[in-house]
RNA sequence: GGCUCGGUAGCUCAGCUGGUUAGAGCGUGGGAUUCAUAACCCCAAGGUCGGGAGUUCAAGUCUCCCCCGAGCCA
């Protein structure tokens, strides 16, 4: 089974921020999740480096767009390094291939009779790059976003013609679980329900952008551009820049992951490119939510933007991914609490599940000659644990395969929470005082560790780093395939177990994010 | 202005097609315990389910109006 999966292509006109960080980082746990269960998997990510707001920043800067975009995509490039992003590819607009593409695309699209002329009169807005519905006699506008002035602008563009797609749209957009959540589904079906209009898919006076061919002076603007990315990028290595070769190297694919900003240029406006350039449509669009700071929204105005470097060298990708990931449902929107991220942190992943290892393992070491107890009646499937670890994964699975984190790390806590409480039950420390329980100690031991063992796995998608420390500890081998290995009674009895460690510490800041 | 989505314990949220005393986690308070990362385990406080009206034997759960927040379209 093949898996490809698309986070936006991150526009380089500043450095990443928390958002960005967060729609990579689910997606990193959607790519992992699907390798583990044994699907191959493109993980696309990349940047769209062309557009008038990039050109100017450059300008601006003293350098040339090229290296602008080099330098920031660059900082990308290494920001998901450093948080160990699994993405397969890393695509950038800027790409020769890309052009070529584009230009296949495009006059596939021109060959459907797709493509008309147009002329668009308007307020612009620079930093939104697109034409505002203020009157034409208005005074001196600016634009409700960026609280900066409209240019007048009057060309002669491309348009696309979307409203051929309107039937189309409307039965794809029908389709039961291509809009995730489906909350947000209405709101599409209503944009399209108003009638679908043609839109400009090219701009002029606008060098910095692949130019149209046929066509002088016009560049593609940012949906004709950065959305064929996703198709680029599915190329190999050594591929010729061929479009006839995306449908044998993973398209359509089966997910974007975007914000919930840019889910109709995603759910209405490239569906509709792609019947007209003949290529199959994608599975599922999942417009998540945007996160805030305290009850406040992050700008540079406010001077309250959490930067994922910071908070990647401060915190530590277990943290910071556990937080986002088990607190806030995938899909709305979201608060970033620092009193909350540390408590969840510390109570979950230090107190919860790192202190169980860290018990476990001690209490096994030493009592039974360093390793794993032997498991006597605790290799049964009916054994209390093994029923709540099968319920467990059975709440995982489906809330993975529907980005429902908070549900599967919850599932996952659940587990752990239960071997604590069994520990506690059973008391095994007071049991090993008094003669002729040792064989009933080596199961309750062997029991929880084996459940520590099926979190420290069911963690490996969502908390990768964790997960990989825990199976250290516990002596297992990580190649071993996942779904094959949360089957109870896998744990080895009676083989060696190194000397515990914490493997996740506290979160404590010395001074506030 | 039209529309969409929310408004449930201090906080973050569950509550399917209406039906016993409205749930969980965090935070708070108390207890128990010592294997462990001052960790773990148990218990408690306790919210007129945004407000009002209505439908119903019965509404957080349906209808209407209003208020607040986020957003889409004009």
């Amino acid at each position: 089974m093949s898996y490809t999966l698309t986070t936006p292509l991150y526009y380089v006109n500043d450095r990443a921020h928390l958002g960005s960080a967060y729609t990579t980082l689910a997606c990193d746990a959607v790519a992992r999740y699907r390798r583990l269960i044994g699907e191959s998997v493109r993980f696309i990510t990349g940047c769209d480096e062309h557009g008038q707001k990039i050109q100017r920043t450059a300008e601006a800067a003293g350098v040339t767009p090229q290296a602008h975009c080099d330098a920031v995509s660059e900082g990308y490039r290494q920001l998901w390094a450093r948080w160990q992003i699994t993405n397969d590819r890393f695509i950038r607009t800027t790409d020769p291939r890309h052009r070529s593409i584009v230009e296949q695309f495009f006059a596939r699209v021109e060959a459907q009779g797709d493509v008309v002329e147009g002329r668009q009169q308007g307020w612009y807005c620079v930093a939104c790059e697109e034409f505002k519905d203020d009157p034409a006699d208005a005074e001196a506008p600016s634009c409700s976003v960026h609280q900066k002035p409209l240019e007048w602008r009057d060309e002669c563009n491309l348009f696309f013609r979307l409203s051929r797609y309107q039937g189309e749209i409307e039965a794809l957009i029908r389709r039961p679980g291509f809009i995730t959540p489906a909350s947000r589904r209405r709101e599409v079906e209503n944009f399209v329900a108003q009638g679908l209009r043609d839109f400009s898919i090219s701009r002029v006076e606008l060098p910095w952008g692949i130019p149209v061919p046929g066509h002088d002076g016009h560049t593609f603007y940012v949906w004709f551009d950065a959305l064929l990315g996703y198709l680029t990028a599915l190329l190999e290595a050594d591929d010729p820049a061929d479009l006839n070769l995306v449908t044998q190297r993973g398209w359509p694919a089966q997910l974007h992951v975007i914000g919930k900003d840019i889910l109709r240029f995603h759910a209405v406006y490239w569906p509709a490119m792609l019947l007209s350039a003949g290529l199959p449509l994608p599975d599922k669009v999942f417009g998540h939510g945007f996160l805030t700071r305290e009850g406040q929204k992050m700008g540079k105005s406010l001077g309250n933007v959490l930067d994922p470097e910071m908070l990647l060298e401060r915190c530590g990708s277990d943290a910071v991914r556990w937080y986002l990931l088990r607190d806030i449902p995938f899909g709305d929107d979201g608060d970033f609490q620092q009193q909350r991220f540390l408590d969840l942190v510390n109570n979950d992943l230090a107190n919860t599940i790192g202190n169980l290892l860290n018990r476990t393992s001690s209490m096994a070491r030493r009592w039974f000659e360093g390793g794993v107890p032997p498991a006597g009646g605790a290799v049964e499937p009916t054994h209390p644990l093994a029923l709540i670890a099968a319920a467990c994964r059975d709440r995982y699975r489906p809330a993975m395969e529907q980005l429902d984190f908070r549900t599967a790390a919850e599932a996952t806590l659940e587990l752990a929470i239960a071997a604590n409480g069994y520990l506690n039950e059973q008391a095994p420390w007071s049991r090993m005082k008094q003669d002729g329980n040792r064989e009933q100690v080596a199961a309750d031991l062997y029991a929880v560790l084996e459940a520590t063992r099926w979190v420290a796995l069911l963690l490996a998608p969502i908390v990768p780093d964790l997960s990989g420390r825990m199976l250290v500890q516990l002596a297992q081998d990580p190649s071993w395939p996942w779904w094959d290995a949360l089957v109870w009674g896998r744990l080895e009895p009676e083989s060696p177990l190194p000397e515990p460690s914490p493997v996740m510490a506290r979160l404590e800041l010395e001074e506030p994010l």
